[in-house]
DNA sequence: GGAGATGTTTCAAG
DNA sequence: GCTTGAAACATCTC
């Protein structure tokens, strides 16, 4: 589910929880979405520590404590963050739960693909070793094509799905991209003008900004003239040409665009 | 019941 | 070496 901003309302729900301690912590661990991270330490360290701050970076978030420690949450497909009561009798899919004196943290994933990481102290490498953000100020026309120009074989669907590239895009944001710029999604990096890579660095600066204002303070609506609003099933109409949206595989991801607007591969 | 799903990783094949 | 495609992960919804 989540991408960039949805990762961003996540994060922010557990706010409620900043410059608490953490009591104790219950976890399903056994569960796939600890493959990267010794519970037992988590369990062991993260009581009585404070949490003090949150980030997100494009679909990665971390979650920092008193005591130096550090807790990471990719949600995957269908993960998530939220705040229930102090006693909170964890469901199934509530695989891990940090409790404080008057909340519980919960972080949910039916499906699993999420991911929880944790590190006692000192900075993790999966948190320095970081791509360029999208919304920041390096992330420049000439970063990018200059990142590109080594994937000028690959499908640009593909490459905006790219998490080295384009941190935080997913497959409703790279379509929006698309569609916005005027690029059919199954076209080469290397076939695209000048003004056409201008383009889609543009668009995803301009869906990335819009979506951070709408959607993570509190899962706002995007506006009825975005393709978000249109792409999800069959029989969908460009918000723009009014012509029938197209829908088909691409990049082994579902991909919508609009035929003519995009013109062809 | 079957297909497909806003993600990532891995592996085989071209 | 690069790219693609499929599979795997596990569950829910349409």
């Amino acid at each position: 589910m989540p991408e960039l901003a949805e990762v961003d309302f996540f994060r922010r729900r557990w706010n409620p929880g900043l410059g608490d301690p953490i009591e104790a912590v219950a976890a399903h661990r056994t569960k796939r979405v600890f493959r990267d991270t010794r519970v037992r330490d988590l369990l062991r360290w993260l009581p009585g520590q404070t949490l003090r701050t949150s980030e997100s970076h494009g679909k990665q978030m971390v979650f920092r404590f008193s005591g130096g420690s550090w807790l990471g949450v990719h949600l995957g497909m269908t993960g998530s963050l939220r705040v229930e009561s102090a006693s909170w009798n964890p469901q199934p899919h509530d695989h891990l739960v940090l409790r404080q004196s008057a909340r519980s943290l919960v972080f949910r994933d039916p499906r699993l693909f999420g991911r929880i990481l944790f590190q006692r102290a000192g900075v993790p490498g999966w948190w320095t070793d970081l791509p360029v953000e999208i919304l920041s100020a390096d992330f420049t026309a000439d970063h990018l094509c200059g990142a590109l120009t080594a994937r000028r074989n690959a499908v640009i669907k593909a490459v905006l799905l790219d998490q080295r590239l384009f941190p935080g895009v997913g497959n409703w944001m790279a379509d929006e991209i698309l569609w916005r710029a005027e690029v059919h999604p199954a076209r080469r990096v290397g076939s695209l003008a000048p003004q056409e890579l201008r383009s889609i660095w543009k668009q995803t600066r301009f869906v990335a900004r819009r979506a951070m204002e709408v959607i993570a303070p509190d899962w706002g609506d995007l506006p009825r003239g975005w393709l978000f609003h249109h792409r999800w099933s069959d029989g969908g109409a460009c918000p723009r040409t009014g012509a029938a949206l197209v829908r088909e595989t691409i990049a082994g991801r579902t991909t919508c665009w609009s035929p003519g607007r995009q013109g062809s591969s």
